[in-house]
DNA sequence: GGGCGAACGTACCGATTGGTACATTGCGAG
DNA sequence: CTCGCAATGTACCAATCGGTACGTTCGCCC
């Protein structure tokens, strides 16, 4: 990670090429952000050390408080950014043309990959469990934000009853539900799953299987047995 | 939790009616251990104060370094009996002459009710992941405690396989997985999930459907296409 | 019955932690 | 240019936290 040029690179030549380190608002606020982010996906809230998040920014701690406030701040801060960047990062599978347990797995498998590639968000939201959600609670605006995938799957699962393919009873919350469940787990339980089991989880060697055995469930569970609408 | 008797309770009285709060090496240890174990759960390792546990307890915290030694071999020994505990609280559901199919959805169904009943372990393992099983790892006579369990579940499996009832591929840690996740995320992500999705997981009224759920996954999942009994 | 060690309580400590008072500097407006 | 405020840095604080020095008491054993 760290920047190894050949040349000794020295710090304080007389004149800075580009305006570097000027006061800059913006930047500040954002590294601080990201920093922080990092830190607490790390060590959780309590665990992260507010003097740990400035040391690791060309910023100092009295920034932080000059632009969230409080380390409470700072976390909320970083929630509702981590939310919404997962958001942004969930852009939409094309999946509305195709056969219902073919998009099924598709989600699945997308949910799956999706899940391992953002493991820090795991982290956030284990850790906003264990603090019994009492700071997402308070971003109102957060509610919902995941309404859209629940609402495709909706528009496949009605899809697949209308053609028979597709058992009834089942809703799109429950598929969600499912799916994410298997998902989370994988990277949330990595570390005691792996000790007792002796299977690392997120073995790049398994993911394959691991991808494909979410999709085996969840288009077994939902497909109807033939073709035969079961009343 | 505090005694609140009427009596202004006058603390040198000659002769203690009963020998209340006699020296036992043994209680003390035990009530530590059980006040730790809530209040770990509650606030997570870094969270939770020591001074914390020790007013909760009859005790004072000077005793916590007389029986554990740190803060740290304290939760070592709550996360060891939480484990060893949770281990003895499954007593073995009788499966053995049971269908494959029926046994698999009983297992599933014995499972969601475990985790829902002892959630403050859940909450130990989600702390314990925060922290990347730095501590578990230590406990290296907890590894493999739970391989009756998958043990039960590979006996199924391959009396479904040879009867032809079961789909071959799956392994028996797959399908511990599957259900291990599904139950834990329930548990787990209550907060965050019942935020997002205006549902409470473990509403009350919510439970048999939920328990049916993960029966209805499995045997989905695994019976081959003849016929699949339902609870 | 008295001695002796396990069990327990009090009172304290040094380090850490979230937070702040106050001085300073860069930069855009006029 | 210079004035004024946003942006930043330094040095510090009060409270908290994990941990401990030291003294006391209970109860078993000979």
């Amino acid at each position: 990670m760290t920047v190894s040029s050949p040349r000794p690179a020295p710090r304080l030549t007389p004149v800075p090429p580009q305006p570097v380190r000027r006061r800059d608002a913006e930047r500040t606020r954002a590294e601080l952000l990201e920093v922080a982010t990092q830190v607490f996906a790390d060590s959780g809230y309590t665990g992260a050390r507010v003097d740990h998040i400035a040391e690791r920014t060309a910023t100092t701690k009295r920034m932080i408080y000059y632009y969230f406030g409080s380390k409470e701040k700072l976390y909320l801060a970083v929630l509702e950014k981590a939310y919404r960047g997962i958001r942004d990062a969930e852009h939409e599978v094309q999946v509305s043309d195709l056969p219902p347990a073919v998009a099924l797995r598709r989600i699945a498998e997308r949910t799956y990959d999706h899940h391992l590639d953002h493991s820090d968000f795991i982290r956030l939201v284990s850790i906003e469990n264990i603090h019994r959600g009492e700071h997402i609670t308070r971003l109102e605006s957060l509610r919902g934000i995941n309404s859209d995938a629940v609402g495709l799957l909706d528009t496949i699962l009605a899809r697949g009853r209308a053609e028979g393919t597709v058992r009834d009873g089942v809703t799109a919350l429950d598929v969600h539900l499912v799916i994410s469940a298997y998902c989370f787990f994988q990277v949330a339980n990595r570390y005691t799953f792996g000790f007792l089991f002796d299977r690392d989880l997120l073995d790049p060697a398994l993911r394959d299987h691991h991808r494909a055995l979410i999709g085996d469930v969840v288009v077994a569970w939902l497909s109807t047995g033939g073709a035969t609408p079961s009343a």
